[in-house]
Formats: C-alpha cells, structure tokens, sequence
DNA sequence: CGGTATTTTGAGTATCGTCAAGGCCAGTGG
DNA sequence: CCACTGGCCTTGACGATACTCAAAATACCG
C-alpha cells in the first residue's frame, strides 16, 4: 500500500527549509527531524489509500502530490494539490477519504503518527502550525469551490492559473520569471487538470487555446503558460478576490530572486 | 454591519444540548455559557461581511447560515450552509474570505472573542472541538468539490441530496421520515441552491423534474422532497463515497425518534 | 531517429444558460 | 370571503457551451 520508504540520514531532511516550520522552537524542530524518514515517491505511485488510517504524517518537500477519490464508474476527481510544505494525512486519527497519490516524482518526509502526536502534546507552536495548515487547506478548497462554479472552462482555468500564481508563488518551478513575463509551469498533466476543474482534458486544451487567442497568456509548451495579460486573466476569472491576492510585485520579487 | 443582539439570560442558550459540545467538562461549559450571547437573525440578514474580523466566535443553534462570495460582477456563489452546531467566525484571528449570511431565520450564540480565546486556552478539549469542527468543514468543502465537479445537475442534485441525508440528518426539520419514507426539507430556496451547486435556478427545477421523472424523487413542495429511490439517486450522484457514507439505518432511526 | 503517450483539432450531439412567459402560493386589503 | 399583488418556482424556445468520438499533430523518451 505505501512505498517501501527510502531512508536517509535523518539530518538530511532538512526541515527548516520549510518556512512554515522555521519558526518552531529549535528544540521540537529538533525532535521532528529525528523523528522524519525520507520518503521518496515516483509519480503515479500511491501514498495512501483512501479509508486507510495513514500510520505516518507527512510532510511535502519536493514536488506534487494530488488528493484524489475515485468514483465508482472509475472516474477520478482530484480534490486538492499538495506541494512543499504542505502537510498531509489526518492528524486525528481518522480514515482518509481520499487516496493521496504522487502527481510528479516527490520527496516526503513522514514522521511515525505516534511521535508527532507526542510532539504535538509538548508543543503548542507545533500544534499552531498544524492547525494554521488545516485552515489554509479550508480556504483552498473554497477556493476551488468558487473556481468550479464557474461554467465557463476559460473562467475555470484562469482561476486555475490565479490561485497556482498566488498559492504556488514561492514553490520552485512553478512561477518562474522571464525577460518580465510570468512563466507557469504546471504541475499536472491535462487529465489530471480536467480531473480537477471538472472537464474533459479536450475542453481544458480549447479553454487554453482560447485564453491564448485572447491574448491572456501564451503557450510555451503544453505545461509551460506565459503570462501575457494578468488583468485580463483576473477579468475571465471573475472573482475579484483571487485576483486581488495576487500580489504581482511580491510574485515578481520571488521569481527575480530565483532567476 | 452585526445585527443588533438581541440578549437573553445565558442560561436560556442551552448548549449542551448541542452534541459536539455535550461532552466538555462542566465547569467549561459553565463558563462558555456565562460568556454566550444569543443572537436572532432574519433570513437574508448579513452575519458576518467579507473582510471582517469578526467580533465573535458563533455557533448555530437553529436555522441555517450560508458562506457566500460575491463575485466582481454581483454574482454569489454559496460555499458553505452552516447549520445547528456549526462554528464560525475564524478563531484564529483572521478576516473572513466571505460573507455569513442567514438564509433561513436563525438563532446564534455569540462568544465575545477575548472570553472564547482564553477559555480555548484553559481547555485542550474545547480546542479539539474547534479543530474537530474545521477538519469536517473540511470534509465538507471537499465532499462539495467533488459533487460541482459533476457536470450533470440531476448528479450534483442527487449529491446535494445524498449529503443533506448524511450531514444534516440529525438536524431537526431537514431529514423526517413519513410513512417509510424518507422525506428531506431543503433549508435554502432555489436561488441559493443555484448559487450552490454552480447552476441557475431554472436548471435546478430542471434537474428536480429529471429527477422525478425517473423515479428518483417526489416533489411534495418546492422544498420538500420525498426519497423514492435512494440507490438510484446514489447512481445518479456518481459517487460511491457519498453513498456509502449515507447509512441508511441509521438515517430511519433518527427519523423515527422524531416521529 | 522511431515509438509511445500526450495533446490538439474537428464534427456532431447533448446539456445548460438566457430570456420571456406562465403558474403557484402566501399575505394583504377590500 | 374573495380578488389582488408580489415573490418564488416552473416551463418553453433558442443560442451558447461543453461533451463524445475519432483522427491528426505534437512532445517526450530511449
């Protein structure tokens, strides 16, 4: 059921790269180092499986993982994107409803349920940081609730690509800065993106086609988009507040400092 | 922007009648009721705007309240009905990415913040109902995930009825059960139901037709609907997870206390 | 360079959205 | 008690959009 882990050093893992995590008393960041195993996963590979009880927590570092239930005519919906740091596989002991399967070739770090649970107990910035990433997943998955509502695929996708700009920004690889334009790079293939904007991979590839013959973006590559017209983009989007979360200098910044 | 409160003796809020907060220790439940106010508002009556920080924690205690986004162009979309026993009003110190709305005429408890924060901190077990309360948010956001993905009304109709069954069927009024059979009030009207399942209203009666047309349903009124056929509705919806999480025992036994 | 998988394109059909009109129900006032 | 009014729900006709199926083009990999 889940991959035969591949074991590091456990000082390899290098935990406080997480911003979410760089702020914990250095003495439970401690802790969780020695409690991670390394975890790397191919894409396609299955993490868990829904309704397992998952007997690690885990904890994005390189890569995409996509939550995902499978309907019973074999039809899969995906969920929700997990990507570095990113935190995942229920706390509080609770079947999953969702197979969590790797999107990209992953690195994870799993720590062993019962010795988060103690750290959790001993450490309340531990248990803030759990909680604050639970909430954050709420307001992604209403995120995606208001993107979905939207008929119009080209709405559905320039959403898509609003919320990989703002949630994404400062992931590796997938915002990227050229000569002044915003490269996306996207992280998913076009079933899986019609698996997650409830379409068909046909409809996902003219709702490109039409954004680029708009003029809002470009097609480098099937999974590499240039950003030509923001605005506009926010415009077909339709939710002002996505749009406003976009913080293009501080999208801009990020991808300078990598460039 | 809050609805003028309006008081009563905290002893009237009767909250350990609400099941998730049944088994707090007694002295914390004294002291959450001494902190509660109870709050009545209309149908249609603004909670909470987007934006806000709330002032409060809430938690229903009749009624149902809507989350809502409205969109650049006047559109809302629906992302979330909170019904008897649901909290809200971000606890984290946080603005709101939507609007509460009552829906229906609703009575709410209101913990001023400060007293709610402080009591989280006395009390693990109040805090694990809080964090018990947004992971099945959670569930709950993605569960409405996976039925918008269904580009069919008559199977995001069946979901949003599947769900009513295992989500809301303990609360009074929305589940009964009548002659063996399952009747289920929708607590919002077609507009809302529009907004929610990314439709128009007219798809929506559509759909309810469709529905009963092939024997799923029987639309006794608008917002009553008898359940003729639950495994056909459960086909309909698409979902195996849905369905199988509808216990349908379990459901009639709820129905028939109240009966 | 060839083979495979992925992506794109095309034509026809089904479904939903839009606009407009009609029906049902409740509450109001005669 | 009944007619009237307004809101909500339903129905119908038409156009727009996305899905289906099939085939071609492109990208990816060795």
């Amino acid at each position: 059921m889940t991959k035969e882990p591949t074991r590091r050093a456990s000082g390899a893992c290098g935990l406080p790269a997480i911003p979410q995590l760089a702020d914990l008393p250095p003495g439970i960041l401690q802790d969780l180092e020695a409690a991670c195993r390394v975890i790397r996963v191919e894409a396609g590979q299955t993490v868990f499986h829904a309704g397992d009880t998952p007997e690690f927590v885990g904890c994005v570092r390189e890569g995409c993982l996509r939550m995902q239930k499978t309907l019973a005519d074999g039809r899969q919906h995906i969920v929700g994107l997990l990507v570095e740091g990113d935190m995942f596989g229920r706390v509080h002991e609770a079947p999953l409803h969702f197979e969590i399967e790797a999107a990209t070739d992953a690195v994870v770090c799993a720590f062993r349920h019962r010795a988060f649970e103690d750290l959790l107990l001993r450490s309340p910035e531990l248990e803030r940081v759990v909680i604050l990433n639970i909430i954050n997943e709420l307001d992604r998955a209403r995120d995606w609730m208001i993107i979905l509502s939207n008929q119009k695929i080209t709405a559905r996708l320039a959403g898509f690509l609003l919320v990989l700009c703002t949630r994404f920004a400062e992931i590796d690889h997938v915002v990227a800065m050229e000569n002044g334009q915003i490269d996306i790079r996207i992280p998913i293939n076009r079933a899986d993106l019609a698996h997650l904007l409830g379409a068909r991979p046909e409809s996902i590839s003219r709702g490109f086609q039409a954004l680029a013959k708009a003029g809002r973006i470009d097609l480098l590559r099937p999974n590499l988009i240039r950003v030509l017209d923001f605005d506009g983009l926010a415009a077909d989007a339709g939710d002002g507040e996505i749009a406003s979360r976009v913080n293009l200098q501080h999208l801009i910044s990020h991808a300078r400092r990598r460039a």
